[in-house]
RNA sequence: GCGCCCGUAGCUCAGUGGAUAGAGCGUCAGGUUGCGGACCUGAAGGUCGUGGGUUCGAGUCCCGCCGGGCGCGCCA
């Protein structure tokens, strides 16, 4: 069973409170369009206000012709009548007002209890929210073509596409998780070219591809492939372009799967043409009237969609461009049954979102069911200068490189704990440096350090209890348990905003107010069992709380470190 | 030129229109004959780029300006 957020049971007793003042008269009858304000709760950045602050008073002192403070005294009085007459049936022990309105309500122990308890009586469930939309939605994310090794410059989209996906079914939908490729075309043509050249021993050709990659290649490049490449009359850049893009798919799907990031479904642009679907969604556009021939080729009128040209799809020489690839694609993934299509684009793509989003509305889909996730560009730099990673020139520092380097956990980490849209300059040689320093460790310290707790407990014959129901009087107590009983709050949090960095933010404090609380509090104590076994319990609540913030994020939550 | 994004502490970054703007790192000063010192306590450090506007209230919303990034192909 899903545990209501703290925040929900005191969003709905100010709600009676209010109705309830209404019925008494101390308050007029709300307006009933749309100037009536929904009750809004927050968690006010100053603790001696509270467990929650709601600024409903204020909202109201405009359709109510009130001051506010009469307003927020009248709700602080009914909230204080429910705790006084049925406290079990409200989850507000006290509610104060402060000017210049705010209404502070402080949680009642049970509150907390129930929490805790429920933690430790189903941790499966603790943290799961309702689901906000229950739809099936595709994500399609990194989809660098197969010409390399991923480098550094994907790292973001690898791990800013993966949170998505973690966050949204967390939210309760289905993800399906999407790798869109083009193993055919002049690039990989020209990776043929460049391995076959090296093949013979000759020198890459000065627009092949460069880097070491290419001459391992050329180890692992069976006889029979190149004896078909070679025989007269054939394709032999062709063929061994095939294979080695083949080759380096494969060293892709390794190096994602080492970052913990998987994949469902993995998309040929090739295979979208041999299919028909391009040629599908083209007749679907010249059926609706959105396609004209001009200049032997065959444009998509866009600027009917508020675009400011008109774009090709197919080309005077007869081929599609690849923006008729795309929209071949939307059609094919809505023709396997999502509602929703997401892409994790870094910001440079930021041009074709609504080239992308009207040719779907062209085609009769609903634009707001594409959507587009662009993160902000990652500059990397090395002493102060930027690099550039071309895979062409063979500059540039794999996936595999830094992942060796700094980790996983710390990677993902630093990728979690930003906002999408914040530029980030990437040091490599000050990111392995801060490696060490990365908060995570500081948050996977503190769940090892309780495991630790529970094993020396264990060997004291110390067993936590099932709840602590009477132990929160103590501060120590009181703070841990107010933390830990936060968290579906940051998950829906999460969740609504599609964000991960509230969750680190939120595992960071959490581990803060546990570290304080070890401090404090003695928790392996057999002079006490009693008292031991219940800040085991809040303890073990606490450890269960890092494990679901880590899990979600895809970090490990050790025993010890 | 037009469009999108960004500008918050020395650095890297948080901050659903709310109260005295926060965290990590760094710097400085302290702390353990007890369950993990990868820890804890404290200090210094801010005209939230800038000028207007809206609002009871603006780092947050609107407009202008300054600075930075990116995009404006019958490339992919």
């Amino acid at each position: 069973m899903i545990a209501p957020p703290l925040r929900s049971l005191v969003r709905d007793a100010i709600d009676r409170a209010w109705a309830r003042a209404v019925a008494s008269g101390a308050l007029p009858e709300p307006p009933a369009d749309a100037s009536r304000p929904a009750v809004a709760v927050e968690r006010p950045a100053d603790p001696s206000h509270g467990d929650f602050a709601s600024n409903l008073a204020m909202r109201l002192a405009r359709p109510y012709r009130m001051a506010p403070l009469a307003i927020a005294s009248a709700l602080a009085a009914e909230l204080a009548r429910e705790a006084a007459d049925s406290p079990e049936a409200t989850p507000i022990a006290e509610a104060e007002v402060a000017a210049p309105g705010f209404l502070n309500l402080r949680l009642a122990d049970h509150t907390l209890e129930a929490a805790i308890a429920g933690a430790l009586a189903e941790p499966d469930a603790w943290g799961q929210v309702a689901a906000i939309r229950a739809r099936s939605v595709n994500v399609e994310f990194v989809s660098a073509n197969p010409t390399g090794p991923l480098h550094i410059g994907n790292a973001r989209g690898a791990f800013v596409g993966d949170l998505l996906c973690r966050v949204l079914e967390a939210g309760g939908q289905r993800v399906t998780r999407e790798y869109y490729f083009n193993d055919s075309g002049g690039q990989i043509r020209n990776l043929g070219a460049s391995v076959a050249a090296l093949r013979r021993g000759e020198p890459v050709p000065d627009d092949g591809y460069k880097g070491e990659y290419v001459a391992d290649l050329v180890g692992e490049l069976p006889e029979r492939v190149w004896a078909e490449a070679t025989a007269s009359g054939a394709d032999t850049d062709g063929i061994v372009g095939h294979w080695a893009a083949g080759r380096v798919r494969e060293g892709i799907e390794r190096s994602l799967a080492a970052l913990s990031v998987r994949f469902d479904v993995w998309t040929s642009e090739a295979s979208l043409h041999d299919e028909g679907w391009v040629d599908r969604a083209v007749e679907r556009l010249r059926e609706r009237g959105h396609v004209y021939e001009q200049d032997g080729a065959i444009w998509f009128r866009s600027t009917d969609f508020g675009d400011d040209k008109d774009r090709v799809i197919i080309r005077s020489n007869g081929e599609p461009t690849y923006f008729a690839a795309d929209i071949g694609y939307v059609t094919e993934k809505f023709g396997r049954g999502f509602d929703h299509l997401i892409y994790v684009w870094g910001a440079d793509h930021h041009g074709t979102v609504a080239r992308v989003r009207n040719a779907a509305q062209a085609m009769g889909y609903d634009p707001e069911a594409v959507q587009m996730l662009l993160y902000s560009w990652v500059r990397f730099v090395r002493d102060g200068v930027e690099v550039s990673m071309s895979k062409r020139a063979g500059d540039f520092i794999t996936l595999d490189e830094l992942l060796s380097e700094i980790g996983v956990d710390s990677a993902r980490w630093f990728f979690a704990s930003r906002s999408v849209n914040t530029g980030i300059d990437f040091d490599i040689e000050l990111a392995k440096k801060q490696s060490n320093e990365n908060p995570v460790y500081y948050v996977q310290y503190a769940h090892a350090r309780i495991a630790s707790i529970v094993r020396k407990a264990a060997e004291a014959g110390l067993a936590p209890a099932s709840d602590v129901i009477g132990w929160l009087a103590d501060a120590p107590e009181a703070a841990l348990a107010r933390a830990v009983a936060r968290f579906p709050e940051v998950i829906e949090d999460a969740v609504a905003a599609e964000e991960t960095h509230g969750i680190t933010a939120y595992a960071i404090e959490l581990a803060t107010t546990f570290h304080g609380f070890y401090r404090d509090a003695r928790v392996v104590d057999p002079q006490a069992p009693e008292r031991s076994a219940a800040r085991l319990a809040l303890a073990g609540a606490t450890r269960i709380t890092l494990a679901k913030a880590l899990g979600l994020l895809g970090i490990s939550a050790p025993e010890s470190m």
